[in-house]
DNA sequence: TGTTTTATCATGCGCTTGCATCGTAACGCG
DNA sequence: CGCGTTACGATGCAAGCGCATGATAAAACA
């Protein structure tokens, strides 16, 4: 019985369904959820439609994978960004990032709310979305904690929900870009004046 | 020739497109833009399929109806919610509706977001977003600044920046209930610092 | 080697979709 | 009254859907 399982025996299995997964993401953030069928996704991975049956059981499986694929991104992707940009931590960096300046977010935009308008109606991936969100919350707010121990951020401030007023602001603001509310400049503008309310010195 | 176009031979036929505008409002607010077939939203208006073919040439333009319905709507129930609150309009009355906390706006909080997302890939749907969205912006935009008039704000506020940032702020925060990221009562307090800032003596 | 497992494709099935096409009542009007 | 427009229901249809099935080739293993 010893089977070797995980072993792979011809090809990588991960790598194939991860490949399918960001063929989905593309599809999503194109033409919205609805576009995706498995015969779009087989035809935007260049693959047929045998191969994507033969990596996910079923199309919701399919979907989940990707999103969880693509907040998994994400969130690598934005503290990236925050860490890499000097040995201090920039809260401009992160919050500049978050607002969808950087044009690999912006392109992403219509994915993010994509999924999010999925998630309000079906519980599981709410379920990946509420994981996610927690992360990058707790993230902000240890951050601003440490600036406030650091003297960079006034005392008085409630870090959590400092933390939660970001990011709901990000999300409004790229939501705002996204329709044609506002341009990128006014967008950043807001923003940079909610960081210096918090971040005076920088 | 002199037809009296308008008048009604039989039935309202505006009431009925209306009727079945609200069904699309509801099927969408519960399952998502893509339950919205002919056949679902006759079921859930109680008529049958070709009624709604009668009256909706295609999906599409009954789509796009239901939407617009639903904008002009939520415009009328937001400058009423701030109007009525007083001879004095108040920001909070405005805002706490804004911030989802009453139980109609809540429900209609998916609703939103379906739509916003189909918005990011229909551009007649963000055509209609966009017009909603400014008139929101310039009400808002106008209210502070006859509040700085007033010496109730700080004549240093961009009223345009503030108003854009309130908006996004409202949608990011419903966004972030509506997900499970925080609750009413910390999403309420965000709202409120902001408020704070822009009208201390309030 | 032969056998089993894996990878892939082609095809088909049952169902739903948006929409077109009929038939037919009911009312407005000359 | 008759006639035409309007309102509405029933049905059909081609296309597309998710998924099941079976065939085939290759690799893994005994």
């Amino acid at each position: 019985m010893g089977k070797d399982v995980g072993v792979p025996k011809q090809v990588d299995h991960q790598e194939r369904r991860q490949r399918i997964a960001d063929a989905v993401c593309r599809l999503v953030a194109r033409q919205g959820l609805e576009a995706v069928t498995l015969r779009h996704i087989a035809a935007e991975a260049g693959v047929s439609m045998g191969q994507v049956q033969h990596y996910f059981a079923t199309k919701d499986e399919m979907l989940l994978f990707a999103f969880h694929a693509f907040i998994e991104r994400s969130e690598r992707r934005l503290i990236a960004a925050v860490t890499a940009a000097g040995p201090e931590p920039s809260p401009r960096s992160l919050l500049r990032h978050l607002t969808s300046l950087d044009e690999e977010s912006r392109a992403e935009a219509p994915l993010w709310l994509a999924f999010l308008a999925g998630a309000a109606v079906q519980p599981r991936l709410a379920a990946l979305q509420r994981e996610g969100g927690t992360g990058m919350i707790d993230f902000l707010a240890a951050y601003i904690r440490q600036a406030q121990a650091a003297g960079r951020a006034p005392a008085c401030l409630d870090p959590e929900r400092e933390a939660v007023t970001l990011l709901a602001l990000a999300d409004g603001l790229m939501i705002a870009q996204l329709i044609g509310h506002v341009d990128a400049a006014t967008a950043l503008s807001a923003m940079d004046s909610q960081l210096d309310r918090i971040f005076p010195t920088d």
